[in-house]
DNA sequence: CCTTGACTTTGAGTGCGCTCCAAGATGTAC
DNA sequence: GTACATCTTGGAGCGCACTCAAAGTCAAGG
């Protein structure tokens, strides 16, 4: 997370404005820290900002909001859950594919042999 | 797929110029569902447009490029792995969270209580 | 004293991936 | 025949999430 980013989530509401040392520069506390790692586990699991925002919302209002924060997070746990069944997908089709590559890798390999394998024994020698 | 995002990856070259009925409409073949079919899993997964133009257009060359094509999907397969682990502890995560809020609910009614188990009841009782 | 460098601000710029607009051609239904 | 829908094109516009530029302040080191 940089600086940058950092100053926009405040500048956005994300995180309220936060405490400065004596010259100005920005103090990040404990508890600003651990609210920010979780924005940013939010973030990495693709939660738009505008629904962070509005989860920050709600939770400046403090426990009155429960109910609509879990909500908000049962929902986004259920997106998870669905992205995650989209990427085990891919990433079967993915080892399919690649051990297609590898066969034709392999009948390339003999149709237009370049290095026989005494070759490579040489090849390997003469580089030790 | 919309028809806009169709026509965009023509544009882009992640697509061949697809076949035209007698009127100029475009008409996808088998292979050409099959392809963007491919590409909608890739992109579903996050690889990036610019990646999949490489990939296509080595594609177009033939197999003399398998061991370079093999490579990409490698590393978007790893990409996928790491996605998958942040997108479970992001899961236990919420998990964790969600349980947190049902504690402070529970908490909420009984020191508020708005309604009683037998006013449940009686509710319960008059919708039937 | 002067440079260096890390911070501050506001506001503008960037990159990605679409997404839409306007104008025009064609096909289908009444 | 005439609406209306659906496609065609090139090019412009948009939303998101940063990301940076410019100008200024401040503290430490040489």
């Amino acid at each position: 997370m940089t600086a940058h980013t950092l100053r926009y989530y405040e500048r956005v509401g994300l995180i309220q404005p936060v405490g400065r040392a004596s010259n100005g520069h920005r103090r990040y506390s404990k508890a600003d820290e651990a609210w920010l790692n979780f924005l940013h586990c939010m973030r990495a699991t693709s939660m738009p900002i505008c629904e962070m925002q509005r989860y920050a919302e709600l939770r400046e209002q403090g426990d009155a909001t429960s109910l609509e924060r879990r909500k908000i997070l049962e929902d986004h746990q259920a997106a998870i859950a669905a992205q995650i069944e989209e990427l085990q997908s891919a990433h079967a089709l993915l080892t399919h594919k690649i051990t297609n590559y590898m066969k034709i890798e392999r009948r390339i390999r003999v149709d237009h042999p370049v290095l026989s394998e005494t070759d490579v024994d040489c090849t390997l020698a003469s580089a030790s």
